[in-house]
DNA sequence: ACTTTTCTGGACATACCTGTATAGATCCCT
DNA sequence: AGGGATCTATACAGGTATGTCCAGAAAAGT
């Protein structure tokens, strides 16, 4: 599992040091993911790294620190791989959709886990509910101009922009566990009701074979 | 398995007491829906209820009692709602999908928060997760039927009820807050995108109608 | 009046989790 | 080789939660 590459902020070890940084980071993103803000336990965490509890300190000032890391990671990723990816100039709007689903379909962009994580803990904390408002704002606002530019009423454009969006979120609520061709295979479907036409046979094409070049997993 | 008889009517406080099984069990909910599973404590409870934490053991048996409780709550509410207004007779594919709204206008049929609940904490417990997985495919099952008797193809049902129904739950995990007035003005396009035909003035007016009747809230 | 049934409060044992203090281990640099 | 920076382990104090036991209060039945 672990393979040598350090990534770009993880530092050599030093001194006396079994664990990094990065390594409580990562083990705190899944349980972060997987269970929940509330389920995140430095007592849990150090047994999986097989580290004393008081090493987490060292790394980081209390509880709330590692939880702020992970909101920053969140803010730092999600909303604007969608901003940037509906500004994408496209022929159609078949072709814009398509764009934006790229970013449901690479791994390396929006991630569903993350989101439905600080959504969760939204639940029980103002602030965070606040950062969550401004996010999904931003994120229909981007969309909705993405559908005006066709040629949509601002009306309509608003309500497809919405269709898409909740849709989007409503599937990955689901955490649905599909493999990729079955998943492409409404694709078709899908741009027919989000967009009113029907798509071509190329930008299917393209589509699918992005979205294969992309998503390994499911 | 199959535990308590969760009787409807309220049954009259007998002998030295403070708080009835229905007390209990309306404050667990509160916090179950706004907080979550892992935050339901029993001391919080009785704090709240201004009784003493031995007294919660004399209405349940322990904590997974009164989980147990409200699960059973969810397993007989949500998803049977669905399936009865999908099934319900309609003259075109946009007054069914109406029919299939009123489920989320009328606050005494579905509940998003018991739903959203309940979901947040399958991802902690695998059993939960199961039945989450079960209710989804039933209320699927029970949508593509919906637009497969309006003539839609088998395919084409598929892509449209998942649309319909990732949608609806998306627009819940938002938690959106807008007036019933401002949810009202976007039917019309919603309509427009999930059955792909305009839906009549009558129509309209008629659900209109009837949202008002019903969601006096948002 | 008394007993019974129903329910509550306080005390106890147990467990888990947080954060701090302090001593010690391990490597790097000179 | 020795000093210093970096990291870890143990121990402690404090907070919160669970579940059990038992004495007893309050209404209902006799």
């Amino acid at each position: 599992m672990s393979v040598p590459t350090l990534d770009p902020g993880e530092k050599a070890p030093h001194g006396n040091s079994k664990v990094t940084r990065q390594d409580w980071l990562k083990a705190a993103r899944d349980t972060f993911v997987s269970k929940g803000a509330g389920e995140l336990k430095i007592l849990t965490l150090s047994r999986q790294l097989d580290v004393s509890r008081s090493s987490f300190y060292w790394y980081f000032r209390d509880r709330t620190d590692i939880l702020d890391a992970l909101l920053g990671e969140w803010e730092h990723r999600n909303t604007r791989c969608i901003i940037e990816y509906c500004a994408r100039p496209a022929d159609s709007i078949s072709a814009a959709v398509c764009n934006f689903f790229e970013c449901f379909v690479d791994p390396n962009l929006f991630d569903p886990g993350l989101d439905f994580a600080v959504r969760e803990w939204s639940r029980r904390d103002p602030e965070i509910r606040a950062k969550i408002d401004a996010a999904d704002a931003q994120r229909l606002e981007a969309m909705t101009a993405m559908f005006a530019r066709f040629g949509f009423s601002a009306s309509e454009a608003d309500a497809r922009a919405r269709i898409l969006y909740f849709m989007q979120l409503g599937y990955h609520a689901l955490e649905v566990t599909e493999p990729m061709e079955v998943r492409l295979s409404r694709v078709e479907g899908y741009l027919m009701g989000f967009t009113g036409e029907v798509a071509t046979a190329e930008l299917l094409a393209r589509f699918r074979a992005r979205a294969k070049e992309l998503g390994g997993a499911q």
